[in-house]
Formats: structure tokens, C-alpha cells, sequence
DNA sequence: GGATATACTATACAAATGTATAGTATATGT
DNA sequence: ACATATACTATACATTTGTATAGTATATCC
């Protein structure tokens, strides 16, 4: 077998990298030794943990001693995943986020839509369909009180939450559908509660 | 403390399948015994069984015995995701799914699209605007090498992969842009590939 | 009171997974 | 020839996590 300078893997060690950052691609998280060593077809699963250990000695891998599946790649992101309720309606006196309100659940990667707090939220009528969200959409909401002039927004009047191009002017709040055949719409600033910023859309088809 | 007829899940057992539902939910998996344990404050792990145990035995927790994490509320469905390659370009020679050609990776909620294999891909151009498909949408594409008339579809023309609304017309391949000022280009079938259905849109806004 | 279910502790074992010791073998550079 | 790095086996130990044994205590129903 070739020698190679340290600081370069071998051929041996990069298909075992190989393996595991396909692994961590498919399955969300890294291989245990002995699913490397099964892989590999060795009979000890210290020939794998070898392996291993000088991927991270040449820093390729990272690892977290002792812990389980705690192998890391840096510039892949581990399975990471926000769970943003499904809102099946949403009421103007509860707390925005009540579970009683919550149809189900949205996982989506972490990476995908920056959110700490948020939530989802199917969209009725086609209102803005000229800015490509249609009937069915799910939209990503993320939780603010504020919004930028023009940015979309999910507000709620009385009883009913609405995504809309959201305006301020003189005190008054306009929600701009996007929609030639609707006008847009003044209210009193009091009488609009915005609930977020729509930072995404989620089409099934 | 109460005594409940057996088959009615008691209080305590009730916050503990809580806490193991908000778990799964959350983080995608369930609690080991012993985070649990630590949640509740138990200084043996057993406590925490007892209660998975008796929630097993009253219906509301299916196990797979000697499994770590392997608590299974019916209904709920675990973290499993679909992993698809963001393909940043399309060669007309190479095969689909080449390794070289993925740009990224999108992993999203397996019941969120259906699909076995497919892949990602971002839409460029104007042309299926009104169909609610912008520039810079992540096209979720269901690989299949025949489309249904009036299907959006992911074609190959060339070296260039396009989204369109695909007819068939008398051997020629037509295929429809959704935005008014452009319009259908007809092909002979022979040098249209088709690469799948497009099933999904992810949008970052 | 006695039976039963609940709710817990202290401790230990079992299985899965990460790690280590000891050893064999091969290739390469000096 | 020798040192060194690589690549592996057989075996055992360490840590984590699921499970079990033995025991204490309380509440409810008969």
C-alpha cells in the first residue's frame, strides 16, 4: 500500500469519508464504527475507528468523544430541523401559538428558512396570487409585531388571519392584495394585529 | 394519589406521553428513559419505564423493545426525511443525477412530497410566472420519463433544463411557458428529454 | 385490614456503541 | 536493514441506554 505524506488521506481513508458524509446526506446523521466497519466488510470495528481517527487527525472529520453517531463534517450541516406548527386558525383573544389551534407540523431543515420563533400557516383565496402564492400554499411565517413598508405579512382582523402586502400610512395600516381584480383595503392601525413576516412558501402539487 | 381504572392513563402517565410527544415533535426523536428521568427530576430511570411502560400497556406508546429511542406514538410520525440533490446544472450527455452536478442538498419532511426519486432543482427565468413558479424557486421534481399532457415538467433541450407545461401533439413535444408575453415552442419529440414532474415549489423570500 | 394500583429509589444487568491493548502484515523512504 | 505509516484482526473494556430485581410509601376499593 502507498505511503503518503502525512496530512494527505489515503485513498483508503477517503472512501471511508466517503461513506460517512454520504451517510450524513441520507440518513441525517453520521454511521456508527461498526456500520462503517459492516460497510467495509471488516471483521474488527477498530479498523474503522482507525480510519476515523486519522480523518480527524488530517481534519476532515470532527468528532465528539464517547458520544453516539457524533461524527461532523464541517460545511455539512447535521440534520437540523425547525418544527413550525401547521396554525388551523387562528383566534383573535388566545395566544397566536395555542395548541388547540395547531393542525400539525412542518419539519423542515434548519438551513432552509432562518426562523427561531414561527409558524405555518395554510393560505385561503387567491389574494395574492400575483405574487405567486396561490390557493393551498403553505406559507412561513416568521413571528414579528412590526413590518417593513411593503413586506408580506400575515395579519390578523377580527377573527381572521390574512396574508397581505402590508402598508403604513398616516396612522392607518393598507393591505395591498396582489390581485388586479381586488382593490386594496385601509384599516384602523388598532383594529390590525400583524402576526408575522411570510419569509417562505411551501407548494404541494 | 388517585386510583384510575386500569386502562385510563393517569395524570402523571398523561405529562410524561407529553413530554415524550412535545419531544418527538420538537426534536424529531424521542426521549431516552433517562431524559425522561432528568426531566421529571427522577433519580432512577426506572421511574420514567414505569410510566412508559403502563402508557405501552394502555395504548398511547407502541415500543420496540431493547431499541434506544424507540418510542412510537401512532399518528405522530417520526423524523424520517427525503434527501434530494439540488442539481446546479444539466448535461445533456451525463447521466441525471451525477454527483458533480449537485450544488447542494435539500432535505425535507417525507410526508411533505411523495417521492422515491427525484431531485431539486432552481428555476430560472420568467417563463412560468403565472403558474406561481418564480426565479429563484426550488423546484421539488419527481424523476419520470413520460409526463401527462398539460403536466408541469422538468425537460431537457440541449444542455438546458427547463420547467414547462408539457403537451403532446401529433409526434411534436409543445412546451407552454406561463407568462402571457411568451410564447409555446413546439419540438420533435426526439430532442426533448423529459426529467420528472415538478410536485413541489420551496420558495425563499 | 387486606388487596391492588400508583409512584417512586437504589442498584444491577443487558445490549449497543465508542475506545483501547496487543498483535500481524505490507509498502515506502532512508 | 530499519523505521515509519498504513491496514487490518481478535479481544476486551468503557459509556450509554434499555431493562430488571428488590424494596418503600401512599391512596382507593372491598
Amino acid at each position: 500500500m502507498a505511503t503518503i505524506k502525512p496530512g494527505q488521506p489515503t485513498a483508503r481513508q477517503l472512501s471511508v469519508f466517503e461513506f460517512i458524509k454520504k451517510h450524513i446526506i441520507k440518513k441525517g446523521v453520521p454511521p456508527t464504527v461498526r456500520e462503517v466497519a459492516a460497510h467495509f466488510g471488516f471483521a474488527s470495528p477498530l479498523s474503522a475507528q482507525l480510519h476515523i481517527n486519522a480523518l480527524v487527525k488530517k481534519g476532515l472529520l470532527k468528532k465528539l468523544p464517547f458520544k453516539q453517531r457524533a461524527l461532523e463534517i464541517s460545511g455539512l450541516r447535521p440534520a437540523e430541523d425547525t418544527t413550525l406548527p401547521l396554525l388551523g386558525r387562528v383566534r383573535a383573544g388566545a395566544p397566536l401559538l395555542a395548541s388547540e389551534d395547531t393542525e400539525d407540523h412542518i419539519r423542515i431543515d434548519k438551513g432552509l428558512f432562518k426562523i427561531e420563533d414561527g409558524f405555518a400557516l395554510r393560505v385561503t383565496g387567491d389574494s395574492m396570487m400575483e405574487a405567486g402564492i396561490f390557493e393551498g400554499d403553505i406559507a412561513i411565517v416568521k413571528q414579528q409585531q412590526t413590518i417593513e413598508n411593503g413586506e408580506i405579512g400575515v395579519v390578523l382582523i377580527g377573527d381572521e388571519a390574512t396574508v397581505k402586502r402590508v402598508f403604513r400610512q398616516k396612522g392607518k395600516i393598507v393591505l395591498k392584495p396582489e390581485n388586479k381584480t381586488m382593490k386594496p383595503a385601509t384599516y384602523n392601525a388598532e383594529d390590525v394585529r400583524v402576526l408575522g413576516k411570510v419569509v417562505g412558501i411551501i407548494r404541494k402539487m
